[in-house]
RNA sequence: CGCGGGGUGGAGCAGCCUGGUAGCUCGCGAGGCUCAUAACCUCGAGGUCGCGGGUUCGAAUCCCGCCCCCGCAACCA
């Protein structure tokens, strides 16, 4: 057995969760699950990220305090991923000042003693309007475009992180090794992406600010006229989760678990350079995989509020009753991992007639009809045929899942629905009778046993739905965290104690 | 010459890393079945895999050039 540590990005909760937010946690969710239905040990952790001056001009704006604003947000996020059934362990906050700051706190003073910090000035150009440096790209004519003023030039005092020494070990951590360690990129068109990074040269990165400018925020150590800026707090959550550097270390799950750090493509370069030279310097392992998913769009064009097209992921669960599973499957099996994807109502419908209510509900109900007709009992023969398509197909989905190709897996399961829908046209139980017909009809839903546990991390409920209609004993407990895929499962006729089926009745009703 | 991503039948996508009969969902046409949620099955139409060149016995896949779309991922969480 072995130990996983799965993280996403940690949120910003300056405004609602959208659908991007949503996808990352799915993708991470549906991984989670999937290796602990392998019999992993598994710990999965999301987060909020709540500091920074975007926080505060939020707050000032409603004339709240930042940390009433957070704490008003954050419950739009953990209310959400709740109802998204997020299997997490751990919820972690940045202004959690007893789980999170004592580790950053430590962070920061060793990357100080490791002399990876330095006092340098920095100057940029200031927009006192937008209460923020400006880059050439903000900009209109060297003017800012909100505020219609040039903005002036400022320098500062920041602790910049000296990255740059690093350049050659990132790089070597990313293609080879670094220290005998090594840092993977998933998907590796992404990896690409990511080392062209590399070839542009590491600048070394602003840590801080004065307190005069950023005020919200973890004080920087040993500084009162500084506040530590967002690389070494948000990044930190990964390890800080864990306690690690206080008296209450789960150092296990960092030290010897394979630790995968879900997250966007906007911030890769920032998982992938900074912080694992954080962490080396600080004498902790650099992590092992890092999955990069793509951004969604909304009805084919970029999710902006301007456009109005964002989707509001309450409105989608609110369209199935608040049943989770719909979204679940779009984004699983529309969406290639790694890949941009699009968000479409109409795509969203067709998939959900289709796939889940046509192919899968439909074949489910009409299996189970026919075998309550001949009284409900269960009695799969021994068939050589079935028992080594079951292998083939339980190694064929182990191996999409265990290379975070889920898109596939959930595709194969649904792939054997289609054979079984096409194999019950063409052998037509309903014309047989007796013993023939029982054990014919067995196979079939034998199939839908191992088509439920396949589908298990992606649509828990409805894998347990499907599982509880088939009278199969495991089912009550298919949703526990504890609950293992075992190899006696995966084996064709390979659960012994099943003897009749429960009560059919419609998965999926249609859409009003 | 900023950096990336993409261009595959009407629509949306997979396949490309590790060359070898072009695959999936939706849509369309014609049959079939009647167990089932007006569902299901079969067959069919429809593609010079953006364009040009190269490597190869063989290229959607590898190499070179070009065209067209999209993103910003430059201290933006």
């Amino acid at each position: 057995m072995s130990r996983r540590y799965i993280t996403t990005a940690i949120d910003y909760p300056n405004a609602a969760p959208h659908m991007g937010h949503v996808l990352e946690k799915v993708l991470a969710d549906v991984c989670a699950r999937w290796f602990r239905l392998k019999g992993d040990d598994v710990r999965f952790q999301i987060g909020t990220d709540e500091h920074g001056t975007k926080m505060q001009r939020a707050a000032d704006k409603e004339g709240v305090t930042p940390q009433e604003l957070a704490d008003r947000n954050v419950e739009l996020f953990t209310g959400l991923y709740d109802r998204l059934q997020i299997s997490h362990d751990l919820f972690i906050r940045t202004t959690d000042q007893k789980v999170h700051w004592p580790t950053v706190q430590v962070i920061w003073k060793k990357l100080a003693d490791a002399g990876m910090l330095e006092k340098r000035s920095y100057k940029g150009l200031y927009c006192s309007g937008c209460e923020r440096f400006m880059t050439a790209r903000d900009l209109t004519d060297g003017i800012c475009p909100n505020h219609q003023v040039a903005p002036e030039e400022v320098e500062e005092e920041n602790y910049f992180f000296l990255m740059s020494k690093d350049t050659e070990n990132l790089k070597n951590l990313l293609t080879k090794e670094w220290d005998g360690e090594s840092y993977r990129i998933i998907p590796n068109n992404r990896e690409k992406e990511t080392l062209a990074l590399l070839d542009q040269g590491l600048e070394d990165v602003s840590f801080s600010r004065p307190k005069s400018s950023l005020d919200w925020g973890i004080p920087v150590p040993e500084d009162d006229e500084h506040t530590m800026y967002v690389w070494c707090d948000a990044l930190t959550n990964y390890i800080s989760g864990l306690g690690l550097f206080t008296d209450h270390e789960e150092r296990e799950w960092w030290d010897d678990a394979t630790v995968t750090h879900v997250i966007g493509k906007d911030i890769a370069r920032f998982h992938a350079l900074i912080w694992p030279s954080m962490l080396k310097h600080v004498g902790v392992r650099t992590p092992d995989e890092l999955l990069i998913h793509g951004f969604l769009t909304s009805e084919g064009q970029k999710m902006s509020k301007s456009t109005g097209n964002v989707v509001v992921p309450d409105d989608v669960l609110e369209k199935f009753d608040g049943n989770p599973d719909p979204i679940r499957f779009y984004l699983s099996h529309e969406i290639s991992v790694g890949s941009d994807g699009d968000f479409s109502w109409d795509r969203f419908e067709k998939l959900y007639d289709a796939r889940m209510r046509n192919a899968l509900g439909n074949l489910l109900n009409r299996v189970l009809i026919l075998i309550q007709k001949e009284g409900g009992k269960i009695a799969i023969p021994d068939s050589p045929s079935d028992t080594t398509q079951a292998e083939d197909g339980w190694k064929k989905f182990g191996e999409s899942m265990d290379s975070f190709e889920v898109h596939n897996g959930i595709q194969q399961a649904l792939a054997l629905v289609d054979v079984l829908n096409g194999a019950i046209d063409t052998t037509k139980p309903w014309t047989l009778e007796g013993e023939e017909k029982v054990t014919l009809l067995s196979r079939f839903a034998e199939s839908l046993r191992h088509v439920s546990l396949m589908l298990l991390p992606f649509v828990p409920q409805t894998a347990q739905a499907i599982a509880k209609q088939l009278g199969v004993p495991y089912a009550k407990s298919m949703l526990e965290k504890d609950f293992v895929i075992t190899e006696q499962m995966k084996e064709f006729g390979g659960q012994k104690d099943w003897q009749t089926i429960g009560e059919p009745s419609i998965l999926f009703p249609p859409l009003s």
